[in-house]
DNA sequence: AACTATTGATAAAT
DNA sequence: TATTTATCAATAGTT
């Protein structure tokens, strides 16, 4: 907002950077405040500015909050399939301490073997590395919302064609009808009932299957 | 905004308090993600619908943020001498590592979630979710590299400097020396020596640091 | 869930 | 840093 947009990167100019920092982490606490007392939310906000000074908005006590939010996502974030529930929680607990454990040792021997002079070498390698790998996932999601979005619109263009014939056949019926019968009210009616059908229909499917048209702007 | 102001109080139609606090979570969310990116912040929000439900976004790792932020505002930390508040560079960058590390390991499981299992099952909106939160992620990574490549020039720069300071030094050294001995072929051997010794050290010193100086084009 | 009339937020200028 | 202004963004009420 303001006078032209902004793209969504790190402004680099330190000055509008930091200027920028103090109007938004205002606008953000302000909003936050807005929908703790609005919509009755609990609402914990915690930011740092990047030379590290906090800024913080609760609206309740933040460690009751930040305490409800570990027993809710911190705890179940593994991802162990519903099958596996059967298995006592004392084993799943235990294996899952075990893996991360496993995974600990395994990360502090890497960074033990990182030690060195070659620090910043390997560690810019990693780290294009990385990015590369989240680049690939990013790139997987927007493939199969294409996909998503293509299948719903072939499927929406089957069922329109499907439509548009058995109105037509319908048109030829309803003519047929109008020159057995001479009844021309009725079959006006006739005709009309069906038109508005296949309006009213396509309608409501296009809003069902493609809730989400303008998604691929947002991307 | 919207038609007509609203009073900052509680709304009592439950209906529109649901809407309204939907509509604002994610509003909230996208500032709260659009401050991050922007800015170079650290910012952790968690939100609980009155339903108990649980709405959160982090830029970093949530609890490391909760982390800083207890240490900084919740406890005085006094039991920490403030000697050891000095922490060895080397320390800081394991710390960072360690966690990017966490953080894209958690992407990467989900990444693994998604290929394996009933991927057409997840809807937009948990792509959309899944897509910022990778975003996110990238983001990070870039703005780890530009501060390693600061780092690493500054450091040279540095030396550099020194190493002017010394070869000014030297060549005064072998004047003088050139005045006192009336020897002008080994003073330009001196000469030769150290001069060569100061590109090749510098040589060395970029290769050393910067192995990868192009990369910011291919980011 | 989509649509607009409005208010709100804020980028740039001062 | 604070204020102002021109624009863009969010959203309240409506359908």
């Amino acid at each position: 907002m303001g006078r032209g947009k902004v793209e969504l990167k790190r402004i680099e100019n330190p000055a509008s950077r930091k200027v920028t920092f103090s109007k938004r982490r205002n606008g953000l606490l302000k909003k936050a405040f807005e929908l703790s007392i609005l919509c009755d939310a609990e609402v914990a906000l915690i930011t740092f500015s990047p030379s590290g000074k906090v800024y913080q908005f609760a609206s309740h006590d933040i460690n009751r909050t930040i305490a409800m939010y570990r027993s809710e996502v911190g705890l179940p974030q593994s991802s162990i399939p519903a099958c596996c529930t059967r298995i006592g929680t004392m084993e799943i607990w235990r294996n899952e301490t075990e893996e991360l454990r496993r995974t600990i040792q395994n990360l502090e021997m890497r960074l033990k073997n990182l030690a060195g002079a070659e620090l910043s070498m390997l560690g810019m390698q990693e780290l294009k590395q990385l990015e590369r790998q989240l680049k690939t996932g990013i790139e997987r999601i927007r493939s199969k919302m294409r996909r998503i979005l293509s299948e719903n619109h072939s499927s929406l263009k089957r069922k329109h064609k499907a439509l548009q014939e058995e109105n037509t056949r319908l048109q030829k019926r309803v003519k047929l009808d109008e020159l057995d019968q001479h009844g021309d009210a009725s079959c006006m009616i006739t005709l009309g009932a069906s038109t508005a059908g296949f309006f009213v229909f396509v309608r409501i499917d296009i809003a069902a299957v493609m809730p989400d048209v303008g998604l691929e702007k947002a991307i």
